[in-house]
DNA sequence: GGGCACTCTAAGCGCTCGCTCAGTATCGGG
DNA sequence: CCCGATACTGAGCGAGCGCTTAGAGTGCCC
């Protein structure tokens, strides 16, 4: 059985650092059960049985329930930062770089909301160092748009009166794309995305 | 001890309205702990021990503890919905009806943390039936934020390409705040709901 | 003062939880 | 042909869960 980067049901896989296979199995069972229930509400037998193995399984690969959640946070995080870092390292317009910056961080939310869902709004279940750890990622994700932004008012670009007020109105914005995004609903990933580039351009000043 | 319409503890209470005196503070204890720990991790005994009550005594007041969340996130989505429809129903420009409705709306997200938490965020952990009943109450807060950005685009002082996809994303920016906002921060929300009010009139477009 | 309605508690029932452990199947190396 | 290592299962432990029940305390009407 040979592990693609992608399978066919409809997620991307993010996955292909984790192994063995049937860790990386019990993992991706525990992020669709986490998205749809909730950490507290699924249990170690849910993930389990979704993987086709007994509750006992999980234990040989992760110490706790808790360590899958810490694990999915993580990867998650550092894949939201790579996308962001991507798009604010090319080259061309402040402006330019934060519409690609917003429609991929959006696209990412939106398509891989199931992951999305868990990385974003389970924060709290972690224990303190887990959730430490997961903060300081997140406050890289920040710089990240934080820059861009200072850049385009730099460069006269933008007209914002208050940078860290608007980078966190940007962010907040993108991540609660998976709040109430819907696979079955009339906008795809790249719709939301194209309109969510056009709206933060207008938040931040720029003209279009 | 008469019940005032605000206590010392800096979140107003908009529970007045639920009597007798015992079930609003096995009312308010469930408020705090589901903001805290999310419902499926707070226990009933931890709600009733916050009311410095028996763990019995909660099931004298409610049936079950799925109807204190139903409760309590109708009452929201109501005074929710009532924030808006106040500002919406005001006199003077549609921007300055908007301007208004997201100020206000924000300020409650931010200022009525703990609530909005709940309201928000625990919709989920809801049966079919109460949550077919919330989901109406928001269908309601959606058609007053669209009605005002159709009356400014009507009136020409809104440029807003995709009315319904900036409704939603008007509405998401502004829920958001219950996620992030944090009563220690440097931030009042009072500074939330202006600085938001502001990017929500460049995002449709109504010049300053 | 007796009866009743209301409010609350102590105790605990049945259940499911996260997690453990003894034992089994499989397989490559000697 | 046996060995130890690896991956897994069946059974189940102690704990804590939502919720119930029997009964006690309190105040109000007659």
């Amino acid at each position: 059985m040979s592990t693609a980067e992608e399978t066919a049901d409809g997620e991307p896989q993010p996955w292909a650092e984790v192994t063995p296979d049937a860790a990386r199995r019990l993992l991706v069972a525990a992020v669709e059960a986490f998205a749809e229930r909730g950490y507290h509400a699924t249990t170690t037998r849910d993930i389990a049985g979704r993987a086709g193995m007994s509750p006992a399984a999980l234990y040989i690969h992760y110490k706790t329930k808790e360590e899958l959640l810490h694990r999915i946070s993580r990867i998650g995080h550092e894949k939201a930062l790579d996308i962001l870092r991507t798009a604010a390292g090319r080259e061309g317009s402040p402006a330019e770089r934060l519409a690609d910056a917003v429609s991929s961080f959006v696209r990412w939310h939106a398509g891989g909301r199931t992951t999305a869902r868990v990385v974003q709004y389970e924060l709290d279940s972690l224990g303190p160092d887990a959730r430490a750890e997961i903060i300081a990622l997140r406050r890289r994700v920040d710089a990240e748009v934080r820059t861009i932004i200072e850049d385009g008012v730099a460069a006269g670009d933008f007209d914002v009166p208050d940078v860290p007020g608007t980078t966190l109105a940007v962010l907040s914005l993108c991540i609660d794309v998976a709040r109430w995004f819907n696979v079955t609903g009339p906008r795809t990933p790249e719709m939301v995305g194209d309109l969510y580039a056009d709206l933060v351009l207008r938040m931040v000043g720029a003209g279009t």
